[in-house]
DNA sequence: GTATATGCAAAGGTTTTGCACAGCC
DNA sequence: GGCTGTGCAAAACCTTTGCATATAC
């Protein structure tokens, strides 16, 4: 997977006037490094690992901003919002409510979901943004033994 | 719709030897009082208007101890986490990203959602849980005219 | 009487904000 | 040099927890 690289990302930022400091350029790096998830807690943990003195603030601002312009977006699972690189959005979440297990659906099958919500109510849904809980095939299996 | 009256819960309770104090009175009742989502700070403001004193400590307790029995269920929307009476937790919540609007699909419609899924992956989802995102009608209409 | 529930106060954690200073362009 | 970004400190939230007291059964 050609992941764009972090210069792509500070040659998008500079074309919007934005200033790239060394905490962005740390903070965008650990961010193209990252897949999945990332949470501004662990993020700031990294980020601090090999910048020290890089305020949490300023991650929370930076994440703000990242999102503003596109790089990243958020989604909600069982632990609450995280962020993830925006062109890593193609799948949908699932969370097992009973094991944590997580498994995910490709866009491609989510295609038919999609299609029937949208001709139910013309809503069109975008399944990446919430997770889908429920239990996992090996915890349904078990707990319908009892 | 029939809720199932006040009495019904505290009656659950006791047989659990759960003991009904005003406090919890106060808050049941408030919470078979409310349709749809109860958020614990919403709900304590409330309980405490009418009774005040009661300590933010003891909503939290009890919402969770309600949860433990049955009789609450908690779901995943945009602002965080919310309670619900577990009894009306059957409808997906399609929440707008654009205007905040909430629409529901009700189970019989989400049935074919949840075969497709279990289909795939043997996952078993519990769409109740996390709501879905994405663009309502109106809104899908009026970005994509741009 | 006894086990349970509550209040209180404090702590914990995450996120936000105001303001002065530093530093990118 | 001017404006943006950062650090710092404090505050704002929300939620949890320990402990002594009150109380439902």
């Amino acid at each position: 997977m050609a992941l764009p690289p972090t210069t792509d990302v500070i040659e998008l930022l500079r074309q919007r006037g934005l200033r790239m400091t060394p905490q962005r350029r740390a903070i965008v790096a650990e961010i193209m490094r990252t897949q999945g998830h990332i949470s501004p807690t662990e993020l700031a943990r990294t980020v601090q690992g090999e910048m020290p003195g890089v305020n949490a603030s300023t991650i929370y601002r930076t994440l703000a901003l990242l999102e503003e312009v596109g790089v990243l977006a958020h989604a909600h699972l069982e632990g609450g919002a995280e962020y993830h690189r925006a062109e890593e959005a193609g799948h949908v979440h699932l969370t097992c409510s009973n094991c944590g297990a997580e498994d995910d659906l490709s866009m491609d099958e989510a295609g038919a979901l999609i299609r029937l919500i949208e001709r139910h109510h013309g809503f069109h849904p975008d399944l990446t943004h919430f997770a889908i809980g429920g239990l996992c095939a090996d915890c349904g299996r078990e707990l319908a033994a009892k």
